[in-house]
DNA sequence: ATATATTTGCGTATAAAATACACATAATGA
DNA sequence: TCATTATGTGTATTTTATACGCAAATATAT
């Protein structure tokens, strides 16, 4: 038998939530293959280190950008998916509020930039795949985990939470059901101060109870909207 | 940077469902490290196979039994994981019937055998966590995707499904209520045999309906028992 | 042959959860 | 002060899940 040469590289599909709209944090790459092209940021792994974070490595190199929390997606390993050879890529996923990094793009990125998940540029190798099974991966997430706390002010407005909702999922909720499901998790605490933001009545502010919402995430509540 | 040396291999999970049983099927360790110590079944991807040939591969080679749909289950890297170097592998998983397989050893293995998950030898590298995490994953999975076609004879009472379930899910169900959601999802063709099995009513012997059972699992129904 | 034990087959009542739906309130701006 | 806009709330209906017991058909023991 032959030696085995298969490299080892890992990616990270990470996606930004911000007042209604989905991104995902791509690269353009300084080089060959696919130069001067878009990929999800990500790369070898060293020797010595885990897999997790080989991830947080690159895309810390590539974007700047810092993310403690990534879940692995899916290992992809067809033969013919990269030109240069046998690569064989653990690709990871996360969730993040855009506005809450600076992106600056180095090592083997030429650029990195947030794009709308509705207007997506070409992508490298299969990386459109991985994008595609990152998508559902969320939308599937978000039915049985209680996600938000990431993704919003510390105090917000029910109705920042309502429009995460809808956005993730893609469609129209009932207001006043999912408010009243929510309520009922007991994971948000009401607050004595409330909000204006333009016309219309002031919003009461809440805050995630922190340790609730760890226990409902620990619990894996099933959680149909 | 060094040259990336990290080897890739896959292990397959396989479970074993019969009468009321769960086993799991490994294997005898004929070489160093951990010789004669039993592992779950697998060993290194070759340069141009794909990952799913590559754990169809080793399971043929070393149990002699062929599956040909195994799913991925996780991806393992720690550093540490193998005391030959590193080594990252991709663990799959399946539930077949152990007596549907002629299983014999060969190459890596010194002997092949179904355990009862109940009583587990004890195993090699971090196989031990790979394994208790496809045991989760199969609980899971059960919930949201329906099970049982691959698993029963083609011809059965419901009686066998029920166990089926029971066993999967390690806790009773209610017999009634079970029939009744199993009869409302159509997924069941009432045949006019029956069947009688030492004492007791005969029981009415049903078949599957592949197109709708297909279609439930590709829909992937919530199915909560 | 009769009684007993065993397994299957089935229906109904109750509780819980999901869904559908409309109007009052508190602010802004014309 | 009137129109507009976003927030906040309750109730009725439907659907789904759960709890629960007894009759039918067979084998086995007496």
């Amino acid at each position: 038998m032959n030696k085995q040469s298969i490299k080892l590289s890992v990616d990270a599909v990470v996606f930004g939530y911000e007042e209604g709209n989905i991104s995902v944090l791509l690269i353009k790459r300084k080089y060959a293959p696919y130069k001067g092209k878009w990929a999800i940021p990500g790369g070898f792994v060293l020797n010595n280190e885990s897999l997790e974070e080989a991830v947080e490595r690159e895309l810390h190199e590539e974007t700047g950008i810092k993310i403690s929390y990534l879940e692995q997606l899916y290992t992809f390993g067809n033969p013919s998916r990269d030109p240069r050879g046998r690569v064989v890529s653990i690709a990871y996923f996360g969730l993040v509020r855009p506005n809450a990094f600076q992106i600056f793009a180095s090592t083997d990125a030429e650029q990195a930039q947030w794009f709308d998940i509705k207007e997506l540029p070409e992508l490298s190798f299969d990386h459109r795949e991985i994008l595609d099974i990152a998508i559902k991966r969320l939308q599937g997430k978000i039915t049985y985990e209680p996600i938000g706390f990431e993704l919003l002010d510390k105090k917000f407005p029910f109705s920042d939470l309502e429009k995460l909702y809808t956005t993730l999922l893609g469609r129209d909720i009932d207001r006043r059901n999912f408010r009243k499901k929510i309520v009922g998790l007991n994971v948000l605490d009401e607050l004595d101060e409330k909000i204006s933001k333009g016309s219309g009545r002031p919003a009461i502010l809440f805050k995630f109870n922190q340790k609730r919402y760890f226990q409902l995430k620990k619990e894996g509540i099933i959680f149909e909207i």
